[in-house]
DNA sequence: GTCTATACGCGGATAGAC
DNA sequence: GTCTATCCGCGTATAGAC
């Protein structure tokens, strides 16, 4: 914390910085805005002076996210025409994804929780999973339109995709413990998907 | 409901009925006891006369479910040594795995839900999921023992696979919708994770 | 903008009659 | 076992001084 005290100075910043932390800790739901304020050092009061509510934040540190992220993928280009079935090109496209759910687990997992608190019977779950594979389901898209016949529909073969991804990151510890290092766990992941269990 | 009259003569019977319900509209979190009363068709105080708090009927839930689902298991039979490069013994294990999931949604997707809550930092989720692909992993290290070789560490294949096979299940509109078939689901999933998308 | 103090409502949990 | 009635803590949100 350190070096980070002219960051810091910001209400906001704190509030959203400590709400990261809190999350992450003792998950969305369960964390209280009273949590939030006492992490951030702030009184309760406070938090009200920059956010209307829990959901508000969440939304605030969402936009953080998607600004964050677009601007890393833009910056390495992105052409609809890769073929995933390289296994540098896959390899590079899951690396990118693992990468940016694993450095916002907090607001990922957040999304998430509130997603399902919302009820599986609200197809919202889907529609998530639907609109954050889309871009995986046209590389598919693209591949079939070129003669390659894939495992099945894209739009679900692309759901699978991200559905596991996101199911090891939210499962992974975050950081140091006994678990798999970022690298091996994308070279299984390219390995299990480009080729399967049967191998080349 | 008309059917089932005698069953739901039982009130610990009615209020596990109607708590799946409400977990699967609401969520589990979302749902208060109350909630469950009333869809029950019972008093609030009546609850606890048979389970201390939400938290232990979602235990009284989940033996049900484990002993269902191991007496299938076992009824058709279960030794180690399956080849999961066989299109039709990985396709059964896919699909026994989904029906049970699929047939016990709320309750896996409560404990989901309350695992999540737990906070990320507390490593519940990997040991849940890692508990959950045991059986999962027994079968690949059985392959690795025969000189196969895997994408990469069986426990990480294992869970890889399993979180592909919740992720769709929670995510899936339950049942109806404009969604995909449990066979379109079971043969996608199957293809993939036998050749990947470069496919034989 | 930030604080302290407080009002208010929701929901968990119990007491006690039937 | 089941009900009705009630208590009480916790967390949200606001009021108002600084």
């Amino acid at each position: 914390m350190g070096l980070r005290k002219e960051r810091a100075a910001g209400t906001a910043a704190a509030l959203k910085d400590a709400a990261r932390r809190q999350f992450l800790e003792h998950g969305y739901l369960n964390t209280k805005i009273t949590d939030i304020t006492a992490a951030a050092g702030r009184a309760t009061g406070s938090f009200y002076d920059h956010f209307a509510s829990k959901e508000d934040l969440l939304q605030a540190l969402l936009a953080d996210m998607r600004a964050q992220a677009s601007a890393d993928i833009a910056q390495q280009g992105h052409p609809r025409d890769h073929d995933l079935t390289d296994r540098e090109q896959l390899r590079a496209h899951l690396a990118v994804a693992w990468r940016v759910m694993r450095a916002n687990l907090p607001v990922m997992a957040a999304v998430h929780e509130s997603s399902i608190a919302a009820g599986l019977a609200s197809g919202q779950a889907w529609q998530r999973l639907a609109e954050d594979t889309g871009m995986l389901r046209e590389h598919l898209e693209y591949l079939r339109g070129r003669g390659h016949d894939l495992p099945g529909d894209p739009a679900l073969v692309a759901a699978a995709m991200g559905g596991m991804l996101a199911a090891l990151a939210f499962a992974m510890p975050p950081s140091g413990a006994p678990g798999y290092s970022d690298d091996e766990v994308i070279d299984t992941l390219t390995s299990l998907l480009r080729s399967g269990l049967a191998g080349r």
